[in-house]
DNA sequence: ATTCTGACA
DNA sequence: TGTCAGCA
């Protein structure tokens, strides 16, 4: 297929194409004896990649780095192509879906109060924003790859990272208490070293992960697990769907309000009465003030307080507002469990 | 008629 | 990214 039959289905002007491939974005394309570029399907399927990584708001430079690490075979890159697209159709629903919420809420206000307060517009506006924001920036996030190779030993020998890990991964097991026949998420599964021990109780388990790399080396270990490129922000999975949910050592590389997206996704893919066990290091929180610093030596910067992220007052209210009991678990004073249910 | 490269907006 | 020029 030549260029301009190619921009015509695309809907993409030849320009665009041509300053892709200048890029190093289209690497493979072949050219005819006449210098014209020659399209084949492969190239296709990476432009349409391409082109929703770039609606989704990601630069050419990060858009490079997503598709670079390509180590697969021809069969598998394909299915990379379209598991990147699934996971952003997924976000740029949720950020729809926020939309016409926000519109609703607008509608609704109007309706109620005749006229539109303008800080109420402001509101809802602020809001929109904000969360856009933060949906994309699980972008900055996408140089997993490397570790991933490593990831196995590095569980095993970085011990600061991943204080008790096979004893938090077997804790954690017991608490979610898969039975046969349910369905549950791993969100972050990395090489699926908690999912793997699920897989005993005879559940089904699907695994979440930003790196295909760790998804290749999951789906080595544990055949049995289905796995989907995606990130917690954006559940690439519909509503209502999974009886339960586990999570071990992600929920700590997310902001406080990234927290809080989080644990809304987790809460649309739910079923009624899910059960969600949140397991990570404990991170101790020291509050210094200028003052302390400046009159205290390092010895003397106590730390204030001791709390895992998962008992942050946010998070915690926000189990309350949605109704679900949560019960906490240390486990040997560096890792701890938060095991919640719904109510509903 | 179509595509290509390069330059400039 | 759009557009335009000058070529093959």
């Amino acid at each position: 297929m030549k260029i301009n039959e190619l921009s015509k289905r695309l809907g993409i002007s030849t320009r665009t194409i041509r300053f892709y491939e200048q890029n190093g974005l289209l690497p493979s394309v072949q050219r005819e004896h006449n210098q014209y570029r020659i399209f084949v399907e492969e190239d296709i399927w990476r432009l349409q990649t391409i082109i929703a990584l770039r609606e989704a708001g990601m630069a050419i430079k990060e858009i490079k780095q997503a598709l670079e690490p390509q180590g697969l075979p021809d069969s598998q890159r394909l299915r990379y192509y379209l598991e990147l697209q699934r996971s952003l159709l997924t976000t740029q629903w949720l950020e729809m879906k926020r939309m016409a919420e926000t519109t609703e809420q607008m509608i609704d206000l109007l309706q109620t109060q005749q006229t539109l307060p303008i800080q109420e517009i402001y509101h809802l506006a602020d809001q929109a924003k904000h969360l856009r924001e933060l949906r994309q920036n699980w972008q900055d996030q996408w140089n997993f790859d490397q570790r991933a190779q490593t990831h196995d030993e590095d569980v095993q020998t970085r011990s600061e990272d991943y204080p008790h890990y096979e004893q938090a991964l077997t804790y954690t097991a017991e608490l979610i208490h898969a039975t046969s026949g349910e369905h549950g998420l791993d969100l972050g599964i990395g090489t699926g070293n908690l999912a793997g021990r699920l897989l005993t109780s005879g559940a089904h388990l699907s695994g979440v992960d930003q790196s295909q790399e760790m998804l290749k080396q999951c789906q080595n270990k544990f055949p049995m697990i289905e796995t989907r490129i995606g990130n917690v922000l954006a559940i690439p999975y519909p509503d209502n769907h999974f009886h339960f949910v586990v999570s071990s050592f992600t929920f700590n590389h997310l902001n406080p309000q990234q927290q809080l997206l989080a644990l809304t996704e987790i809460h649309r893919v739910l079923k009624p009465h899910g059960r969600l066990c949140l397991t990570d290091r404990i991170v101790v929180h020291s509050a210094i003030t200028d003052d302390s610093l400046s009159t205290s030596s390092a010895s003397d910067l106590g730390l204030q307080s001791t709390y895992h992220e998962l008992q942050h007052p946010a998070v915690l209210e926000w189990f309350e507002e949605h109704f679900y009991m949560t019960n906490y678990y240390t486990i040997e004073q560096e890792v701890g469990c938060l095991l919640a249910v719904s109510l509903h």
